[in-house]
DNA sequence: GCCGTTTTCGGCCCGACTGTTTTCAGTCG
């Protein structure tokens, strides 16, 4: 989640509205964070969450919402709620109670909540018996060993507190889903090739594909018979650094690079993503690291019910329980039970009585709904649509036939212009895009008019050529241009009407940090008016696990590219596919898509396997909604060239 | 704090594991 900063958003100097959609979710999420550690009412700090969630979610005006007075009728905004955010949004100013709440929460608890093990309760407990409010003196607590001796607490606990912080200080809690999906897929792999187990599956956030993962879930398919026996050869699997816990069905345990028997590398990195991310130290950082895995044992007639439910989102299941209750269902991971059956039995112990289900799908369909893809399941509306039979044809990998944000060693990147063509037709692309960076980068050896204007002419003659040979393979000749003073793009008009596109980008991050987001938002509008425009690249600034984006209201930004597309002018926004930024981040990829903006998914390579990375961003692009029509890489050769024409 | 065609009060998803407990609370997913 972006905002690592626990406090409330200021007010936007010119509203109504005064704070966006997002703010309002944000600061809803912290009021839910700050009641839990006051110990308030479980159900009171849910209905905080739910609404932030769901405002997230939503594709309405808020500032709208709040001036019908529509916003009472969303479910799960009611009078209390309702009223706070109207507040919020129509006078600029957040409820009392909700800055009290931040005022009298002193911040190092908040931090205390990354702690594994540490919950809001025994936070409460240590810091009303001893005062502890912050990590620091939690450490120092449990080194005097004030802790083991309060009430419900021990020395096992105390200790698991110690390795905790270290913990947290060693490695930070989620990791990028690039370096996720390494892990899992080489622990899935292992499992599955032991003896007796009949499915390893990767679940969880992975198999969700969010853009960072927690840990990781294995639900793992075996005979009675031979739990036992998996079990054990599980544990002695290499690549265990640590074992957690482990039950009769459930194994804990902490991975670390030494599962890769390859050896274990991050490969290219883009140098200013490096510094973003710790610079050179990162690699080692990244060697070093390790991850939690849970593993799931159950038989193969439980397999899809434990797969669906450790699949999540928490929020996903919880709507999903709900459904079958109504129905007189009991849905747990261990199958769907009829209540009126189920008598006391409960759990494992109830499996038998459980609906078949052969797989996923037929326990969607026991509960009147069409099967939902795992990277839809957020509780964003997947159940509506699964519901109505309306649910997205999500793109695939073979619907890619092509990037617009490439570089070569004109300016940054380590691949010549015929090496990254080569590539991208070996991978069975039908064209591919240059767009390198412009002269004000210096840092990248961003290229002067004169270069650029001469690689065209090298494309063109590659096209010729590839055109009388009958080839399907055309590149497409753009800039990577950086934004200037007052929404300028970095080369003159004449040289910029040279080329088949522009992708304009945001690369002066400390500026663009510097400033609010009514100044960003305005900037990126007028660049994305100037008539040479066809891309806005990596919209935010983001990188994942390195730095927020700047403040933008990317709400207002993709609305304006709507304006221009909807008068015929193609205003696309881009979906950088880097596992470091997934920038267009999947949440306004729908918002886009209910727009009508277009959205290209750019690997923005810097070498010939950068172009791989297109992989991720269609991870996102399925999980933010898209179908093939609503992204550009599913264009043909001829349609993308009508298209930029 | 939200919700309701059995409801305006009394519910709000469910189970495993751990560490502290002699029957359960806290945390996690």
């Amino acid at each position: 989640m972006a905002g690592n900063d626990f406090t409330l958003a200021k007010p936007r100097p010119t509203g109504p509205p005064f704070f966006s959609r997002n703010q309002i979710a944000q600061a809803l999420h912290q009021v839910a964070v700050l009641l839990e550690l006051q110990g308030a009412n479980v159900f009171r700090l849910r209905s905080y969450q739910n609404a932030s969630r769901t405002l997230g979610g939503i594709t309405e005006d808020l500032g709208e919402l709040v001036a019908t007075g529509e916003l009472f009728d969303i479910k799960g905004i009611g009078k209390g709620l309702g009223s706070a955010i109207s507040q919020a949004v129509g006078e600029g100013r957040w409820p009392s109670d909700w800055v009290d709440l931040h005022n009298n929460t002193p911040p190092g608890l908040i931090e205390m909540l990354g702690i594994p093990g540490l919950g809001p309760k025994r936070i409460k407990i240590m810091n009303e018996e001893l005062g502890v409010d912050s990590i620091a003196t939690l450490r120092q607590a449990a080194e005097e060993d004030a802790i083991a001796g309060l009430k419900g607490f021990g020395a096992k606990s105390q200790q698991k507190m110690l390795d905790g912080i270290e913990l947290l200080a060693r490695f930070r809690a989620r990791r990028r889903l690039d370096i996720g999906l390494m892990y899992g897929e080489a622990f899935e792999q292992k499992i599955a090739s032991i003896d007796g187990v009949i499915k390893a599956q990767l679940a969880g956030s992975a198999r969700r594909r969010r853009e960072t993962i927690g840990d990781l879930d294995i639900v793992v398919g075996v005979l009675d018979e031979n739990k036992d026996r998996v079990s054990k050869a599980i544990l002695g699997l290499p690549g265990i650094a640590d074992v957690k816990g482990a039950g009769e069905s459930k194994i804990s345990l902490i991975l670390d690079t030494s599962i890769f028997e390859g050896g274990f590398s991050v490969g290219h990195i883009d140098p200013n993503v490096m510094a973003a991310i710790g610079g050179d130290d990162y690699e080692q950082l990244e060697s070093g690291g390790t991850i939690d895995a849970q593993v799931r044992l159950v038989t193969p007639e439980v397999f899809p019910f434990t797969l669906a439910y450790f699949t999540g989102s928490k929020e996903h299941n919880i709507v999903m329980r709900q459904r079958a209750i109504d129905r007189g269902l009991r849905l747990s991971e261990f199958g769907l039970v009829p209540e009126a059956e189920a008598g006391g039995l409960k759990g494992m112990a109830s499996a038998h009585l459980s609906l078949p289900a052969l797989d996923e799908a037929d326990i969607y369909r026991h509960l009147g709904l069409d099967w939902v893809s795992p990277e839809l399941r957020e509780d964003t509306g997947e159940i509506a649509a699964a519901t109505d039979k309306l649910l997205p044809r999500l793109i695939v990998p073979s619907d890619i036939r092509g990037a617009l944000h490439n570089h070569t060693t004109l300016s940054d990147g380590d691949a010549s212009l015929e090496q990254m063509a080569d590539a991208a037709r070996k991978i069975g692309w039908n064209w591919l895009g240059i767009a390198d960076h412009s002269p004000t980068l210096k840092i990248a050896n961003g290229a002067s008019a004169e270069d650029l204007l001469a690689q065209g002419e090298v494309i063109r003659q590659y096209n010729s050529a590839w055109a009388k040979e009958g080839v399907d393979f055309r590149l497409f000749h753009g800039v990577e241009s950086d934004i200037l003073e007052d929404g300028k793009l970095d080369h003159p008009d004449d040289i910029l009407a040279e080329l088949d596109y522009v992708v304009a980008s945001v690369h002066a991050m400390t500026k663009w940090k510097n400033r609010d987001e009514v100044t960003n938002t305005e900037e990126l509008l007028r660049v994305i008016d100037h008539p040479a425009t066809s891309i806005l690249g990596h919209p935010t600034g983001r990188i994942l696990q390195g730095r927020d984006g700047y403040e933008v209201d990317m709400f207002a930004v993709i609305e304006h590219m709507a304006e221009h597309n909807a008068a015929g002018r193609m205003k696309a926004v881009e979906l950088n596919a880097s596992p470091y930024r997934l920038d267009l981040d999947w949440r306004l990829c729908k918002y886009a898509k209910a727009n009508n903006v277009p959205v290209i998914i750019n690997p923005d390579a810097h070498s010939v396997r950068g172009l791989a990375d297109v992989a991720y961003g269609v991870m996102a692009a399925r999980k933010g909604w898209l179908e093939s029509d609503d992204i550009l890489n599913s264009l043909s050769g001829h349609d993308m060239t009508k298209r930029l024409s």
